[in-house]
DNA sequence: GTAGAAAAGTGCAACGACTCTACTTAGCGA
DNA sequence: TCGCTAAGTAGAGTCGTTGCACTTTTCTAC
């Protein structure tokens, strides 16, 4: 594995880092994101609330702690797919196997539950995701070489990152995911009439 | 026409709303969204802070004063189509018809800048489309007899809500309309090359 | 008309998120 | 061992936002 702890000093950040994390979420999850403070995270994670501030850049943030590389990720997924695979494939795969793990946790239930009981949080959520489309975009335009900015590229990429968010709370997420998939392969369709109760 | 101004009341309220609005938007042109306080605009207005926000619902609703009746419009360019037209070529007509007006307004460039080099700005634009998509996506399923979450038509209601977004700041929006259109209706296919340089 | 309900607006205090500044502490490299 | 730098602290301050008690204006019903 990579070894970040290069250090004592790097150590001790990552713990405080987490401790605050910890401390955050537990809150959350017993009171609710609203009747929890700044103070009262900074409290028990024994840090003072400038601290905080230091390792988030705000109180949503301290929710979705393991964001990171996210975006290269999905950069790699276009970049390196195995030659003769279409882009949408690449995409299609790489979100099969790597997002339904992310709701799959232990604790996803109230985690989602809390997320989407509280509008700031279900905003950022949303954002976390659409955040990467100029980048994802951008990546799809290399692949043909036209301009960062083309049209055909950036929506794809929008559409792509929608996804997560639909099959969010699905019952069959890897179906959801599937059939959306469907849309942008095959174009939309009508949905099937289910059978007459 | 309709007539709001009932009475005196009505008539005072409209007004008090409309200087805040004036007030507020000259000031976040002049000196830029974070530079301007509640206090600045109430003082510009002359009304005091707490009569800010019992005409707007926060400082981002300051910018977006018209948005009223979007998601009725969206609505009803669904449920009321000609007989024999689909759904997509309603919604295609009804963007067409009611959104690229929005950004052919005088000032609109300032107006533009202003939300694009505003983070919170940039957000809360694009929620105020995607905050249709449960609405939208409802009566699309109506029209078809499935469940109101059915994936397929959540999905398409969020891809056409997205369109305005991808066609923001384009140089010819119809064409980008029409080519996100084209996107739902056939299935995305990579773009075409340019003449090389 | 006039009384009184209803609503618009005010002034003020308060809370919470977030920032800034000046200061202490602790790890690190030479 | 001696700084240098980064992490952390305390505390004051700004700003968005809400609640409350109160005044003023308009509408409505008698």
């Amino acid at each position: 594995m990579t070894m970040p702890s290069a250090g004592r000093r790097d150590r001790k950040k990552a713990a405080t880092r987490q401790a605050i994390a910890d401390a955050a979420l537990q809150l959350f999850l017993e009171r609710g994101y609203d009747q929890v403070s700044i103070r009262d995270i900074a409290d028990a994670a024994d840090v003072s609330t400038a601290t905080v501030f230091k390792h988030f850049s705000g109180k949503e943030a301290l929710v979705f702690d393991q964001d990171e590389d996210r975006e290269s990720q999905l950069i790699a997924a276009v970049r390196q797919r195995p030659s003769g695979q279409s882009i949408l494939d690449a995409l299609r795969h790489h979100i099969l196997d790597t997002w339904p793990s992310i709701e799959a946790h232990p604790q996803a239930a109230e985690f989602t539950n809390l997320v989407n009981s509280t509008p700031v949080l279900s905003a950022y959520a949303e954002r976390m995701w659409t955040r990467h489309t100029d980048s994802l975009g951008a990546a799809i335009a290399d692949e043909f070489g036209v301009d960062h900015d083309n049209l055909t590229c950036v929506a794809l990429a929008r559409f792509v990152l929608e996804i997560p968010v639909l099959a969010r709370g699905r019952q069959d997420r890897r179906a959801a995911i599937e059939a959306v998939f469907d849309i942008l392969t095959h174009g939309w369709e009508p949905p099937s009439k289910p059978p007459a109760p």
